[in-house]
Parts: C-alpha cells; structure tokens; sequence
DNA sequence: TACTGTCATTAACATAGGTTAATGCAATTA
DNA sequence: TAATTGCATTAACCTATGTTAATGACAGTA
C-alpha cells in the first residue's frame, strides 16, 4: 500500500530505514474526488502530498478568470506549492483533482521536524527541488523560444498518456493558447 | 576581496569557517572581457563561478541563428549551466559577458570532492537552488500568462538598473519579442 | 427516443506581434 | 568635419493567435 511512495523515495535518494517509516508514520491516505480542490489560490499551504492514483492540475487564474495550467502531475508525483508553503506566504495557483484520486498527505509542520531532525531530509529535498528546477528550465525554455504547435508536439512527446487523460481545452491552456488555436494546430498536423 | 563572496555564502546558508576556506582556496579569480564567453552551449560545462563584477546573460540559440535571452546575471550572482553541469550533458544555452567582468570560478570537480565531503554544502546547495527554483517558477508564470507589454513593466520593476547596462534588443530577447515589438510598446507606454 | 449539457470544430473577423526595409541618431574613427 | 558603424525607430505589410458565435458530436438522462 505505501510501496509507491517508498519507491519514489527511494528514486530519489536513500534513507536510513527509521526516517522512512517516520515519513510514512506522518502521512494519511486521503480520498479527492474529481474537481476537488487540495491547495487553493490564495490560500497559504500547511500539507504537501503524494499521489497513489488520480490526476491533478496545477493552474493560474487571471482577473478575467481565465485560467492558464502550469503543470499536470499523475501517480508518483508529489504535488505541493512549494514556494508559497516553504515561505508560508499563499499561494499563486491552485491544485485540482482531475479524476478522484488517492494521495498521501503530509502536514507541513509534521515535515518540518523531521526535515530538522535528520540530515537525510536535505538530500532527498535537494533531489526533488533539483528535478523540479530542471522542469521549469525546460518549460522556461519552451515558452520562450518555441511556437504554439511545437509546443504541442512536446506536450505530445513528453506527456503521451495524458493526451486522453485530460481534456483539449486544458491542454490549451497549458500550451497558453485557446481552445480554439488548439482545434487549429491539430488540424494542420494531420494534414 | 573575496568579501563579496563571503557575504553571498552568509545570506544563503550558515558554513563553517573552515568549509569557507577551502571553498575559497578552489576559487580563483578571473577577467573575462566583454562578449567572451562563459559557457558556449554544446559544451560540457567544468566550471561555474561568482560574479565580483559586470553582466552576464544566458542564451539559447535556434537553427536560424536567432537568440533567446532566458536571463541576466550581475554582481553577487554565481553563473553556472546547473543542469547541464550536474549531469555532465553539453549545455542548451550559452552564457557571455555583457561587460568587461570579474569571476571567482570554481572548478566543477574540485568542488564535488568539497561538496561529498561535508553536508553542509548540501545545505548551501539546496538554499541555491531553492531561489532558482522560484526564479524559474515566477519566469514560467510571466511567460504562460502575461503580454509582451505585461512582462515588459515587470522587467522593468524586476531589474531597474538592467534597463541602462542592455541594450534593447537584448531585452526584447529577454521578452520573447523582436526589437520593433518592444520599440513598439515603449512607445505605447509613453503615450 | 428525445432532451440536455459539455466540449471540439469551424468560420469570420480582430489584434498582437513578426518581417523587411527605410530612416534617424548618436558614438567612434578617419 | 566627414564617414562609418551600430542601434533604435518607424512604416507597410504579413501571420499566428485571439474572439465570438454558430454548428457538430457525443454522453448522460428524462
């Protein structure tokens, strides 16, 4: 049951055996259903999670409400905000279920004294910022330098499952593009 | 001389006094004049290094030979291709100096024996690439959800002094735009 | 089966930003 | 001073993407 997480961890880094079942012994399995929202806009975070099954979206709003994805995490992602939690300042985006999923929950205080305790806590989050800084490089450098449909082929590349996981227009708001536009790449590309 | 340094390592992380000094003696200081490169994309990058003095901007280059400005590095910023050093790949982007310069550099293998050596520079390496994170992350978002125009006036608040040292075609690079564009919406803004 | 809601597609038109080329302007050098 | 060089500005035109609205295609449900 917690196998998943236990081997992302260990993906990660390794830890002594007594720090791992502590991390265990501070999370909680939690149901979400679809729609449901784990860190809203706003709001400063106190728990960060893992997820078993489901997936979730990472979004912007705007004034207007228009919403722009900032990212898609599915089974043996951690999903958090990390800034707003580690400054304890809220949140620029929401996190939100996309299919109901289950993901094991860890209160950030409860984090927190471990993360204090042990040294083993600072390489594993080294690890995990790390990968984290190396994604938004790469996402940095899409946005920058490529075009709405080479963006989509990457999106393509990188995320195959979800193309039929998650719905077009999300899609297009992760490429920061309309529906609309969306409709008219693909049409192009099976030309 | 090495205060700069020094001073950067105190705001990011606690050291002690003797990991300081052997950071120090693997650093040695180096002129590098303006239009020199850094870092050449494509190469396997062995060095990073701290910036005592001058400008520095990190590019990628397409096919057509058009560059992307992904940012800019001034005094008390280290350099460094993060990913592409830590995993010992060539390198996407490129990195120059704007202006005659003044670096400390650090010699990648000279500094992983440092770092294996004691867990404080895990620490010092988290707290570092914790901030790029976050750099990267508001970047992403300026890019996802704002206009050319939008991400010219948080430029502008972000780094004021930078308005002055760059010329504007490196800032409209910097924006994802052409020069005519940004010419464009300086001139907007003055209406 | 018919009704409803949700989403993708398409079309017509609007706009931001790209492209190319000419012009202006200031700093550097002959 | 004149000539040159390197940018920034401007204008004319082009293209990708946005906007709005109509249409289509399904899936769920009465």
């Amino acid at each position: 049951m917690n196998s998943a997480l236990v081997r992302a961890l260990h993906m990660l880094t390794h830890l002594p055996p007594e720090e791992e079942s502590k991390l265990l012994s501070i999370t909680h399995v939690v149901a979400i259903n679809k729609g449901e929202p784990f860190i809203r806009e706003g709001t400063v975070p106190q728990k960060f999670a893992f997820v078993n099954r489901g997936l979730f979206r990472y979004y912007y709003s705007n004034e207007k409400g228009t919403e722009f994805t900032k990212g898609f995490f599915a089974e043996n992602s951690f999903i958090v905000s990390y800034t707003a939690m580690s400054k304890q300042l809220p949140s620029h985006y929401s996190i939100e279920a996309l299919e109901d999923a289950e993901i094991m929950v860890i209160d950030y205080a409860e984090w927190l004294k471990l993360f204090r305790a042990h040294p083993c806590w600072t390489k594993f989050l080294l690890s995990l910022i790390e990968k984290g800084y190396m994604k938004k490089e790469a996402r940095e450098r899409e946005l920058l330098i490529l075009n709405a449909s080479e963006r989509y082929r990457i999106f393509l590349r990188d995320y195959p499952q979800l193309e039929h996981r998650v719905k077009q227009h999300q899609i297009a708001s992760y490429l920061g593009i309309t529906p609309v536009a969306l409709s008219r790449i693909r049409k192009e590309m099976t030309l």
